[in-house]
RNA sequence: GGACGUUUAGCUCAGUUGGUUAGAGCGUUCGAUUCACAUUCGAAAGGUCGCAGGUUCGAAUCCUGCAACGUCCACCA
């Protein structure tokens, strides 16, 4: 042994982890370029530098780590590319809350943009630190030399060729139409920044004025100071003459409204009066109606009545501007009451957009903007970008995991609008565009001569991270890198990001490169707290994985946030997983620390392989066979739950404790424990490399080749059977409640030399009989018989301090059992119906219980 | 309003195309006390797989309906 000093009883992770880690990466381990083999890639989804470490990166990074070690160590050209996210809105908020909290009224007009900016810049660098080192501690065998940052030069180099490509592809364009706009964060938001909350509200039902043909309910009514239309169903029978109408009506804006009646087939005339007040300035599906008109040569006007800064404009009229939305509808319910134009008023529950990072209310405004147009056909493909992000699921180029999420993405798709671009923040890749008086340069790098001012707005954080699986690769150069690992080969996720992130990686690939991003995507849940709950700071149920790793390690906190998890399914997680995870890795400690002393003491291999020595050998075939499966699939938690029952009952429990009465098993023992290493190293590095350090194996553990399955079809049913008749024998014991240090008289009898040895060192094991005379149960006249088994008899001396009356009541219960299974088997296998239809095998199996049921309940009914 | 998910042992969850008498960990009960490991060992108890129908020789698994919980989407005027 390497000394008893290095193999203390219990495994300390916090001592060893940083220095095995620091020796990866001092080796290249990560980095693929010294490597050969069939290229795999993972691009690591990049956490936002305003994060620190929480359990969801950990099952992600747990989840991908296991991933890519897995395909290192099976010999292929592994890259983990690690990188962080600027995550433009959420730092910008997070920065402006905190220099607001330190009593700044308003960062941005305090600061101006560049003082701003670099305020932002500098928490960013921190934090970002901060979160790569997390990571690390997490063991992700992520190449370093490759880092990469959503807002870094490379990046936004790649930002500004896409922009520009797309620009002049005719996809971007530049228009005046309804956006999602913050009033608190002075930006727009895309559809897929906007949180949908329930709260209560109140729809009035009036009219515009006493003589209006159509009565009208709104649950914004101040925004009707804004209405140019009212839209109808074009075969409603009430409404139908007015169609093509218009009506001048005066409700307090700046001028009186003229009101077209339109028709309009989206207008449920069941719903509510079956006609509705068009608001093409603060309604996106109004917006479609105005610019449908528009279409028809019938157009309507648009006015807006709210500005940026969420007060009512001039438009609205002289008692309303300035005033806020809530003021404003107050005066207005309160005009329609004193005009006796109210007819209804009701309480109802509405969902209304709010802004996922500001948290108040979306109000729909019409702005110019830059858009990523979904519909339009790109020259050089035929095809528009929503074919594109089709055609990649459909065809199935992209596989998803669990494939229920293929069907909501594509929902989505569908139903996808064109994408607003531009944000109004500081933090961010400003649009690539200039202008001077009426022109205006759209271009990788800005124009040349005087007095171009670039376009003071950013895009959308998500621009940047969509192009995330190449532009990390050196595009738009066409570089070696992007050549061996685009496409990727794996791809994790939330399905919370799924449709902001997932999307556009593919839409972004599809265009620039006329690939798919990545060929798996791998799709998780969320992590829970014991009850069900979300980790949040304000339910004050977080759990911090530095503490955990702390306390418990690295590998114990993988193994637990893996187990016990389905692709697309939320977990909980709570310490009791993490005990038991840190348990398993101390059980492979002491294993380790076990055979290595024992092939010490004992280094002579014995001659033959016994019965256990072909079962357990048997069994690692099996569990090599099963692991590389599952880990092919990305069934994590399947793959270490063999691998638990492999290394804890199958070696610990049982066949250890043989090798300590067979002896002479230091070929085996080490061809197991090598073996085992290997399979549990993607789940748990740590512990498994320190351990081949140890016991000085060559190279690292962390390059070593994964196993291959050797032998197979070895027979272990002998050994089973034998070690179901320990059990038997244990049982009986127990619950006759025989002290510890009596013995028990078996007898038994068995051809196998192997059972005899072992059975016979089970120390309160009394042999009897003599093991020459090879009788059958029933012969044995002054035992009880316990068990016939295969090729094993075993009986209870009766002499021993046995209650057969307590036994009795359970064996005819058993008895009772067994007879249930037995007439039924055999009601089924008389069945032609069932043997003609079912496959031979699942009938030849069933008759083969059936025998072994029959044996089982003979040798019961000798008991009672 | 639409869609999806979950419902299996006291708790947390597996159960791969339908095929033995449905599994694991934790917890519980009983027993062991250090000869690799008490972060341990041995043994046991515990489930009519949410409910009701259907398909099938055979259903936890497929179909229909219902219920509870949860999630997402939506232009409920």
């Amino acid at each position: 042994m390497s000394g008893s000093q290095e193999w203390p009883k219990a495994y300390e992770a916090s001592g060893v982890e940083d220095k095995i880690y620091a020796s990866w990466e001092a080796s290249g381990a990560f980095n693929p370029d010294t490597r050969s083999g069939e290229p795999y890639s993972i691009m690591m989804p990049p956490p936002n530098v305003t994060g620190v470490l929480h359990l969801g990166h950990s099952l992600e990074q747990s989840i991908m780590d296991t991933m890519i070690r897995f395909q290192r160590m099976r010999g292929k050209k592994t890259l983990l590319l690690p990188g962080t996210d600027h995550a433009a809105i959420a730092t910008q908020a997070k920065v402006e809350k905190m220099l607001m909290a330190e009593g700044m009224k308003d960062p941005r007009r305090e600061l101006g943009r560049e003082k701003l900016v670099e305020r932002i810049r500098e928490f960013a660098e921190e934090s970002k630190a901060t979160i790569i080192n997390q990571i690390r501690k997490m063991g992700s065998s992520a190449d370093w030399s490759r880092l990469a940052y959503t807002f870094d030069e490379d990046r936004n180099r790649a930002v500004r060729e896409l922009f520009v490509r797309m620009y002049n592809d005719g996809l971007i364009y530049r228009g005046y139409r309804v956006v999602n706009w913050s009033v608190k964060g002075q930006s727009t938001a895309s559809d897929d920044e906007i949180e949908h909350v329930e709260r209560p509200a109140k729809i009035y039902t009036f009219k515009y004025s006493k003589d209006f043909p159509i009565t009208i309910a709104s649950t914004r009514p101040e925004t009707k100071l804004g209405d140019t239309a009212v839209a109808v169903h074009p075969k409603d029978a009430r409404y139908k003459k007015l169609i093509g109408q218009t009506f001048t009506v005066d409700v307090g804006a700046a001028k009186p409204l003229e009101i077209k009646i339109i028709a309009d087939e989206s207008v449920d005339p069941e719903f509510g009066t079956g006609a509705l007040g068009v608001t093409p300035a603060h309604s996106a599906i109004d917006f479609a109606m105005f610019e449908k008109q528009k279409a028809k040569g019938e157009p309507i006007n648009l006015i807006p009545v709210i500005g940026p800064d969420g007060k009512m404009t001039q438009e609205a009229g002289s008692e309303y501007a300035g005033l806020s939305v809530e003021q404003a509808r107050e005066k207005f319910v309160a005009w329609l009451k004193k005009n006796d134009l109210l007819e209804k008023e009701e309480e109802i529950v509405q969902s209304v957009g709010t802004s996922d990072r500001y948290g108040d209310v979306i109000e729909a405004i019409p702005m110019t903007q830059w858009w990523l147009d979904m519909n339009k056909v790109i020259p050089s493909r035929g095809k528009t970008l929503r074919d594109l992000m089709r055609e990649a699921v459909v065809g199935e180029h992209v596989r998803i995991t669990p494939d229920r999420f293929a069907k909501l993405y594509l929902d989505r798709v569908e139903n996808l609008r064109d994408w607003c671009l531009s944000r109004q923040l500081w933090w961010g890749h400003r649009i690539p565009v200039w202008y001077r008086a009426d022109e205006m340069h759209v271009g990788t790098e800005a124009p040349q001569g005087d007095g171009w001012e670039q376009d003071p707005d950013t895009l959308d954080t998500w621009f940047s991270s969509g192009s995330w699986t190449f532009s990390t690769l050196g595009w738009p150069d066409k570089t070696n890198d992007l050549k061996t690992f685009h496409p990727t080969s794996f791809m994790q996720m939330g399905y919370e990001i799924l449709y902001l992130w997932m999307m556009r990686m593919i839409l972004m690939s599809e265009y620039a490169l006329e690939q798919i991003p990545f060929k798996d995507v791998y799709i998780h849940g969320i992590v829970r707290d014991e009850h069900g709950k979300k980790f949040s700071k304000s339910s004050g149920n977080g759990i911090d994985p530095l503490d955990v790793i702390e306390k418990y390690g690295t590998d114990a906190l993988r193994i637990s946030i893996l187990s016990g998890t389905t692709p697309g399914n939320d977990s909980r997680f709570y310490m009791e997983k993490v005990e038991n995870g840190r348990n398993l890795v101390n059980k492979i400690w002491n294993i380790s620390r076990f055979i290595i002393s024992t092939i010490e003491a004992d280094p002579i291999p014995a001659k033959t392989q016994t019965l256990a020595d072909k079962w357990v050998l048997q069994r690692l075939t099996e569990l090599t066979k099963f692991v590389t499966e599952k880990l092919d699939a990305a069934q994590f938690s399947s793959a270490s739950e063999e691998l638990r029952e492999f290394t804890w009952t199958i070696l610990a429990d049982w066949y250890l404790e043989i090798a300590k009465v067979e002896k002479g098993k230091t070929e085996i023992l080490q061809k197991v424990l090598d073996t085992l290493l290997r399979l549990w190293h993607p789940f748990l590095p740590f512990v498994t490399e320190y351990i081949w350090g140890l016991s000085s194996k060559e190279g690292k553990l962390i390059t070593a080749t994964w196993p291959k399955v050797e032998v197979d079809g070895m027979s272990v049913a002998k050994f089973e059977a034998l070690r179901d008749m320990v059990t038997e024998m244990r049982r009986l014991r127990a619950e006759q409640g025989v002290e510890a240090a009596k013995k028990v008289e078996f007898v038994f009898t068995t051809s196998d030399e192997f059972a005899n040895t072992v059975v016979e060192n089970l120390e309160w094991v009394k042999r009897l009989s003599n093991a020459s005379a090879f009788e059958r149960v029933d012969a044995i006249t002054e035992g009880w018989p316990v068990t016939a088994l295969g090729h094993i008899s075993v009986g209870l001396n009766l002499a021993g301090a046995v209650d057969l009356e307590k036994e009795k009541a359970k064996i005819e219960k058993e008895l009772a059992d067994l007879e249930t299974y037995i007439v039924s088997t055999e009601v089924k296998l008389s069945n032609v119906d069932f043997t003609s239809k079912a496959p031979e095998q699942v009938v030849r199996s069933m008759s083969d219980k059936l025998e072994e049921a029959k044996a089982k309940r003979d040798a019961l009914k000798k008991r009672v």
